[in-house]
DNA sequence: AACTGTGAACTATTTCACAGCA
DNA sequence: TGCTGTGAAATAGTTCACAGTT
């Protein structure tokens, strides 16, 4: 069992950089947006500007898909909308199954984004008995009990896990064992899958945390511990001795902590 | 207006790398985990381990803050625990407002991970009067309105977006004219904020097209558009000549795509 | 003996700047 | 002339491997 994501290190086929592929469907986004009024063509600065990234990047990126744009001019953006659309394999349909249906749940099943892109909701699943049969999003909840059932009938090889973090490595190895490949996950928890399964995590409070450091930065620059309020004394060193590479002075307390467990 | 996000480039007092910063509530959970379970010390193997990191990362990543272990024995939890914190600025109390109290709001306002972590949700805000007064999460709603009062009175830096990508970019005007200098997007948008604002994105389909890519790959090694439907036949190319990279001839069909829009 | 802290090597990503084409 | 496509340079991030400390 490895953990975290295989993203086949060998045998990389056609080799487009990780980083361009995960701004692909920033750039698929603003050239629908295109689309829908009608404009045929657009330079990779203005494409830029919608998708904000710069423009010598999204070039950058476009070339690895191939020489798609006409110099002088810019991208045709229907051709564009379909070859960034081929290569994501939006071109293909979906199935994907959610579990977990709380509140979380519920708003990634009524998400208009995932229809729209080749995603489809196959099935939402939740251990809740009570939940059995309800319909959210439209489409009925059907209990866990069935989970590997359904997978393999619809042929689901996406897995999106939106329960407790106390349910999500159960929920993992079920969904992998019935034949998930990928895997969403919203649970704030490490899962460990075995190779050739991709994870890929969404942690609704981590991108607050960097949030809050950028803002601490902000605030320290101008008076020293402005925006927010500060909370008891220093934690007690450890036995060794603790040189720190630069200090501010900055004393604040420690933190009875509580792993976050997401709406069930 | 400058898009997008605004990190310092200059002025960069302490200089801990970005992609740093982005791991350490990762480590942070572990080590609530750990602390929790009251172990008092741990190595750079396990504490790897239990955040899916390997441990030369984790441990370069831990000599930005300090030197905070014990060579030969390793880290001791609860300090650590305190001083990603304090590095964080999770000693502080930061008050957060939610705008868009659909299911995605809701299940942001009911996440754990933020009350215990430092962000306290000083008010859930909407721009339907029939949501106003309703509770969510025991807080109750309150309309926008009153949105600039609400953030003043309550001294709020932080705001988190989860509203329909319409509605997004006027939302944002108003909360960074009214102070707020962080901001979580949930809606499908790029926003614009002037420099000296931090925006970060979080987006539901951009993960799911990440996966479908690396499915989309892991399908075409064994036999060739396994996994998935196909639809229909490819778009015109464009007026000019193209000649790709590479081809591999899996011809599929266009795409009348509609923008993603966040359930309201 | 065990484990941290860190220069140095390596790899990935971004940005520059300009040749080449329509 | 205007804009793409891309080598080359610059920057950022990761991994190695080992000296140093308890």
């Amino acid at each position: 069992m490895a953990t975290g994501r295989a993203h086949r290190p060998a045998t990389r086929s056609r080799g487009i950089p990780e980083a361009t592929v995960a701004r692909l469907p920033l750039y698929l986004r603003a050239l629908t947006t295109l689309s829908e009024r009608s404009v045929p063509t657009v330079s990779s600065e203005e494409l830029a500007a919608a998708a904000g990234v710069n423009s010598a990047k999204l070039r950058k990126d476009f070339s690895y898909l191939g020489s798609y744009g006409t110099r002088g001019v810019g991208y045709d953006v229907e051709y564009l909308v379909y070859q960034i659309s081929r290569e994501l394999g939006l071109t293909q349909d979906w199935p994907v199954v959610i579990v977990g249906i709380g509140n979380l749940g519920a708003a990634l099943a009524n998400y208009g984004g995932f229809a729209s892109r080749g995603f489809r909701v196959a099935a939402l699943i939740d251990a809740d008995p009570a939940m059995a049969g309800k319909p959210v999003a439209g489409i009925p909840v059907q209990h866990s009990d069935d989970l590997e059932r359904i997978i393999e009938e619809n042929g689901v090889s996406i897995g999106v896990i939106a329960t407790p973090a106390g349910a999500a490595q159960q929920v993992c190895d079920r969904l992998v064992a019935a034949g998930v490949t990928s895997i969403l996950n919203f649970a704030p928890t490490v899962l460990s899958v075995p190779d050739g399964v991709d994870v890929r995590k969404v942690d609704l409070s981590i991108e607050l945390q960097i949030l809050a450091f950028h803002e601490q930065r902000k605030a320290g620059e101008d008076t020293a511990g402005e925006g927010g309020v500060d909370t008891t004394p220093p934690a007690a060193p450890p036995a060794a001795a603790v040189r720190r590479r630069t200090d501010d002075g900055t004393e604040q307390g420690p933190d009875g902590d509580v792993p976050a467990v997401m709406p069930a």
